[in-house]
DNA sequence: TCAATAATGTAGCGTCTGCTACATTAACTT
DNA sequence: AAGTTAATGTAGCAGACGCTACATTATTGA
């Protein structure tokens, strides 16, 4: 069992249970290992969950990547609305929960928060501005503001200001 | 030294370390007690955290209403700038890294995070609201707006992506 | 004054933590 | 076939964790 074999397990596990759960003898149960080879193939616990959070970046990319459509949206709000509603598949539940733990980590400097967390949002614009209408006046701009705007909600969602989002949501989407 | 005593001294260490790393022998030499008389004062660890908790969102609103202006701002650009303006104090950083960790623990429901986290963003809606434009067509769905985005673009700026935030902040409050 | 209660100190239990020393087996190279 | 390296098992160390049992000192109320 090497190295990439590992990883699609502990990403499984680290997505839920979250990263406060994630010790070694935990994670080595999960992916049928003990802790004595985590250590031996990651070499420590930092690069373990460093690698784990690399592969949920990647997997959350190539998930957003096979979502994509083939028609570029005709509004900002539709291009919106598409983005909102992948974030809705259960699927993606549990990475939108383990997110904000990466960007707490990232914000604390945790070693390999960081780098996960910019890759997932470096992705994320890039979607969006492959999907920004064609006319839009600017795109660049346009997509930034999707996503800051987009990200907000995201979160007063998870603190239980779901209603303050989506009137937010409402009020800077409107025509 | 009463729980009420005790409570700034555990809040400031849970704001220069974080909630890692807030175990109780810790958490105990920085309030000048020890393990046994936390538990006494608080029942258990988990009670604790949310006391702690409760105690700096409190603080953290109280700081808010002391920066409450006495005019209201000419645009909503300018309400925005004067919240932006507050959240670069440096008395507010470590709440501001510490925000992220307590949006985790309400995300995957760990008691005591949620009613702080929420009563945080209540607090900066009803600011957003006093300070809105008289003008504003829609004073209501704007202060949502406004905390939307900022909300957003703060979490852009923790995870790196500081120049997204910047420009969708630029983008949702052009006039 | 004396009894009841509150507050604190000391010591430790059982468990989990990351990690390592040592030994053994498997696989590959020459 | 022999020797080298990679991969794995077993056992355990030293420390941190939350929490508790027990004893002791302060404080308070009758």
């Amino acid at each position: 069992m090497s190295r990439e074999t590992l990883l699609p397990a502990l990403a499984a596990h680290v997505l839920e249970h979250g990263l406060g759960s994630a010790s070694l003898r935990p994670l080595a149960k999960a992916a049928q290992t003990s802790d004595r080879m985590l250590i031996y193939h990651f070499g420590n616990k930092e690069r373990l969950i460093a690698d784990v959070l690399g592969h949920i970046a990647a997997t959350y990319a190539a998930a957003l990547d096979a979502g994509i459509g083939d028609t570029r949206a005709a509004t900002r709000s539709q291009c919106a609305s598409r983005i909102l509603a992948q974030t809705r598949e259960p699927t993606m539940q549990p990475f939108l929960i383990l997110w904000w733990e990466i960007v707490a980590g990232s914000a604390r400097n945790a070693p390999g928060y960081r780098e996960a967390a910019e890759a997932v949002m470096s992705r994320l614009l890039e979607w969006l501005e492959t999907q920004m209408p064609e006319d839009d006046p600017d795109p660049h701009a346009g997509a930034r503001y999707l996503l800051t705007l987009i990200e907000g909600a995201q979160m007063l969602s998870a603190v239980g200001h779901a209603r303050t989002a989506r009137e937010g949501l409402a009020e800077g989407l409107k025509a």
